[in-house]
DNA sequence: ACCCCGTATCAAGATGGCGTTAAGAATCGC
DNA sequence: GCGATTCTTAACGCCATCTTGATACGGGGT
């Protein structure tokens, strides 16, 4: 089993050992714009004891290190994990890529190098170690909850039906939520922009909503009207 | 049981996708030399026949292939397999190799390469897909279990018998368990881009779907419509 | 008090999507 | 080529959803 499955981590963790401190910063940069958490090191040294302490999902080596060879740190680590290893190296010689790769290294990649194959490359490791996958983004009021992705919705953890037209108009309401939403603006997005004039229908539809969604829909807490103006999802 | 357990294999199995006779034997004989038991194909259709029938432990794969673009191959495979895929191209833009890794690809490598690079690489993916996990190969629903790998799927133990639109289709509802997906999306997926508008299709390999599957058809507890956007499987 | 406008709710009819079956066409394997 | 499987297409009844009209409520202005 995967020791890791059972604590949820939001972030992969990465560690990068390299010594150059403007490579570094230009790695950590776009590592950190993956949505990654990035610990540096700048010798092999201090990349072990990093690799040791942080327990990252992948270790971004460079193999020009000032105080010993990036591919003894990889064996060295080797004895005791099995992180993913992603070599960086200005040596495009063979024999170096097969020694790096040979004493554990994942993938090799030779600079200069450009940062979408890089992040092409992390997402690749990430993945096969397990660490693809993030949560999907649920958007919540109340008791109710609104799974975009799935499309789904559930109200005090029950799965709750909505017709396309209802889900629309919930889905405009929370794109926009505390904001107010016109009439106009409810009408053009969910039924087009001819039925701009059918306010009534907006009042047939709400109900409905308040009705499933509501705990009392006759004194409505989360979707409000702006009597003249619109409607509003209050957070 | 897995019939595959108890036999042990000594030689990685790997599969080649290459439509270059020339560089196929090239390929064949450096992996040959490794060790590893080497099949063949020429063309994307084949290469996915060939992967699902080997077992392979390792997919080399051209992306030039005369009959499809091998990332869809890898898309494609990526729904049943977790099969290591290192990508050979003679392309060497930044965005083929994003496209590729992106689509589940491990590694890349770009033409001309040299053999003991390929090995090493090689090597890599085989030493992590060993200690590694692959792909969860059987998803089940109910009293359904769907074995993605062996293209199998059976029903309160027994096998039952797909035809391939209901088999592309099914593949779809599992790879996306939960979600709702739009009659746009199964229609792209199973039947190309060119038939989006018939959804009449979608009815009856749903219906031909829930005969086979649903202990009740008439009341489908886990292939569920809904209504005026499209389908969902329930788990 | 009364009227008026905006709103809430209900219900019935219209519409189009959906499930099902079956028959002809196409494709595949032998 | 031939038989069998699979795919496409059409037809029909049913039902969820949408539309539309009717009715009631409530506050603000005259």
């Amino acid at each position: 089993m995967n020791p890791a499955a059972g604590q949820e981590r939001l972030a992969p963790v990465v560690v990068i050992v390299e010594d150059e401190p403007q490579i570094r910063r230009f790695v950590r940069a776009a590592l950190e714009s993956e949505g990654c958490t990035v610990w540096e090191a700048d010798t092999a040294a201090r990349g072990l004891i990093e690799a040791g302490t942080r327990k990252p999902d992948l270790l971004v080596l460079d193999l020009g290190l000032p105080d010993g060879d990036g591919v003894d740190l990889i064996r060295d680590l080797r004895n005791w994990s099995g992180v993913p290893v992603l070599v960086l190296s200005a040596r495009s010689d063979e024999s170096d890529k097969v020694a790096a790769l040979d004493a554990g290294g994942d993938d090799y990649l030779t600079k200069p190098f450009g940062i979408p194959e890089l992040l092409a490359r992390v997402r690749a490791l990430l993945r096969r170690a397990g660490r693809g996958g993030d949560m999907p983004p649920v958007f919540a009021f109340g008791p109710v909850e609104v799974d975009l992705a799935r499309r789904q919705v559930s109200r005090h953890g029950e799965a709750v039906h909505l017709t396309p037209i209802e889900y629309r108009l919930l889905s405009q309401l929370v794109a926009n939520a505390g904001r107010v939403l016109t009439h106009r603006q409810l009408l053009r997005e969910v039924w087009g922009p001819s039925h701009v004039e059918h306010a009534h229908y907006l009042r047939v539809y709400m109900a409905g909503l308040r009705r499933k969604l509501e705990d009392d829909p006759a004194m409505p807490r989360h979707i409000l009207t702006e009597s003249g103006v619109g409607y509003r999802l209050a957070v």
